[in-house]
DNA sequence: CATATAAAGGACATATTTATCTTTTATCTT
DNA sequence: AAGATAAAAGATAAATATGTCCTTTATATG
């Protein structure tokens, strides 16, 4: 369903969402150690996030990423888009070009619904929200 | 979700399904044309079902592949098993490890019962079912 | 039995994804 | 201004997934 790529940048960012802010930047390193993701590979991925304004980053001494209120504000959904395309959710599952309600696959009635659901919390729910949960020990990023 | 080689094999099944019988089995060639799908590539694939007894097949000329009665009554989720494992199912959302309702990651919540509807009823239904609905053209595999 | 047919098996080729490394650019601190 | 720090950028490497090809084996049919 996702890419190992938006699979470190979801818990890349919510690692940021938790543990970063404009004081207290981070560095690939610290995130991708704390994530258990390569530290190179996560750097591109923040790399892309911040050309998409989706984190923030800066250079230089104390420098690093973080998210700002209204980077907080946005979805994992968008963090999703971001690396993987609309590609890997839109898809039909079983891979055929051409899937739809008027020309539905064998399965196309169960997928989709299912999908959806998970799409629009994905959507819906701040990347704020989930860091709260986080930092709440109701969940875990590693 | 599903890889490339699953989706295959899901689409070739569902067509040996509706067209092929111990009286008239059908050749990768014929299979990978109908369904779109690389014909040698499709060629291995059934090989693998074929060594897990999802599917017959028989060497020679009027040799093929089919499904017999025991295997159309079958479920598409061990076919998708056999060819993927376990692991693109049952594995986190976000990729961790160790993800479960104890320790669950920061998505826990919402991905497992989307994910549990979907594949109790790629469990709960028969093959032979959902060939019937392709085959009232309720649904296409190509 | 000889021949043709079609799957089985294994080696090979290509593409994509994942991961790493090196150099350059920006910027904070002294 | 000089040096140190950390991201940006781009090239390269490794791993995995996808796809192809060729030889061998089994078997139905004349």
């Amino acid at each position: 369903m996702l890419s190992q790529q938006s699979k470190y940048a979801v818990r890349g960012v919510i690692y940021l969402a938790v543990h970063a802010s404009v004081n207290r930047k981070l560095g690939s390193k610290e995130v991708g150690e704390n994530i258990n993701a390569p530290v190179p590979f996560l750097a591109k991925i923040f790399q892309n996030l911040n050309k998409e304004k989706l984190i923030t980053s800066a250079k230089g001494p104390k420098g690093g990423f973080f998210l700002n209120e209204d980077q907080l504000s946005g979805s994992l959904l968008s963090v999703i888009k971001c690396i993987d395309g609309n590609g890997n959710f839109n898809s039909c599952f079983i891979g055929l070009p051409q899937c739809s309600d008027d020309n539905p696959c064998s399965i196309h009635h169960l997928a989709p619904p299912l999908r959806n659901t998970l799409i629009n919390e994905l959507k819906r729910r701040s990347i704020r929200e989930f860091a709260k949960d986080t930092k709440k020990g109701k969940s875990h990023i590693f």
